[in-house]
RNA sequence: CGCGGGGUGGAGCAGUUCGGUAGCUCGCCGGGCUCAUAACCCGGAGGUCGUAGGUUCAAAUCCUGCCCCCGCAA
């Protein structure tokens, strides 16, 4: 989607975009129908030339190239390119990243930089070499993460600096005067992709802690509890520090157990912390605030 | 034909098995109590029970078709 947010500024600016290589057609949803990605939908709607591919074999390598590219501009497409593919446009590739490089290379960087509670984080342009996200940096742009921000919110900010940084490089790119510099090898961290396993919440961590994977993992994969036999996905909650002798817990209450008071829902986490859930949403429902979860239910429940 | 949950006043739910004139927790409007309140008390508005048809004296409830929303999986 930022992919598509970015070529679409690309245009407007009146670049020069001479073809699109976009992921193939792929299933979506319980209809699994074949949808074209939004890249794909923008190309198109531009009468723009597109190349749809999962991977890059010689044979596109070959249609590239016969668009005589300057300059190639990756944005998460998912596919390490070779250097047979890097020397295709003759000012070679480059990258849009978004994270502090060279802090969290790899698939999943916006949500990491919010997992680990990082302060700031960016969004990076730099050179494609055959490494991941390894090139030399061209320019970079730092922004601070905003309280209880979410990877949905925070991506679609930096896909917005992003985009000033792409428009702002280009011509010095363009004119051959851009200069880069390699990247540092300290400070590296790898951002990998995260999973549903992962996006399970575990009560037995602290409500901070929990309320950065609830942050990070909004929209994909989500967290989640569960919840009876079937998953409660938690879109917005944020911690609480020591509640000892704040909230009205039972005493021995498990981590997990779920509290309503004065119209708030609140979950015991470790150490006497616990988590306000403000947004959920139960297997088959529509997403709804936590208080309405917690009025339809008979008791107040335990989460797993 | 991937598996599954759901559509009942503005919100979240119950009621559907064993048909019989719509309930709960909130919200909203008005009034009261109070120094005050998200607290409490009294009163009120608001629902063709997703939709079309069928069975029946009678359908939210039984039967059939259709539409829509969502979780898992991919």
């Amino acid at each position: 989607m930022n992919a598509a947010t970015t070529l679409e500024a690309l245009l407007k600016s009146g670049q020069n975009v001479v073809a699109v290589l976009t992921r193939e057609d792929a299933p979506v949803g319980r209809k699994r129908v074949l949808t074209p990605s939004p890249v794909a939908l923008i190309a198109e709607s531009a009468s723009i030339p597109l190349i749809k591919a999962n991977k890059i074999t010689p044979e596109v390598n070959q249609r590239i190239a016969e668009y005589q590219p300057e300059l190639g501009i990756a944005v998460a497409y998912g596919v390490i390119f070779k250097s047979d593919t890097l020397q295709v446009p003759s000012s070679g590739w480059i990258n849009l990243h978004y994270s502090l490089l060279p802090a969290w290379r790899g698939a999943a960087p916006v949500q990491h930089s919010i997992l680990s509670g990082n302060p700031e984080t960016g969004v990076t342009i730099f050179a494609l070499d055959e490494g991941m996200d390894t090139g030399p940096i061209l320019s970079q742009v730092k922004t601070l993460i905003e309280p209880g921000e979410n990877s949905g919110e925070l991506l679609g900010r930096l896909t917005h600096l992003g985009i000033s940084g792409l428009l702002e490089i280009l011509p010095s790119i363009e004119s051959g005067v851009a200069k880069s510099t390699e990247q540092t090898t300290a400070e590296v961290s790898a951002a990998n992709k995260i999973n549903r396993a992962d996006a399970r919440i575990d009560w037995q961590e602290k409500a901070r802690v929990i309320e950065l994977k609830v942050r990070a993992f909004n929209p994909e994969p989500m967290a989640w509890a569960q919840h009876d036999d079937s998953p409660v996905r938690i879109l917005e909650a944020s911690a609480l520090g020591s509640v000892a002798n704040k909230l009205s817990f039972a005493a021995g209450a498990a981590n997990g157990q779920v509290l309503i008071e004065n119209g708030r829902v609140y979950v015991l986490c470790a150490d006497e912390t616990a988590l306000e859930l403000k947004q959920v949403q139960p297997a088959g429902k529509n997403p709804m605030a936590a208080q309405d979860w917690a009025r339809g239910l008979k008791i107040a429940p335990v989460l797993n």
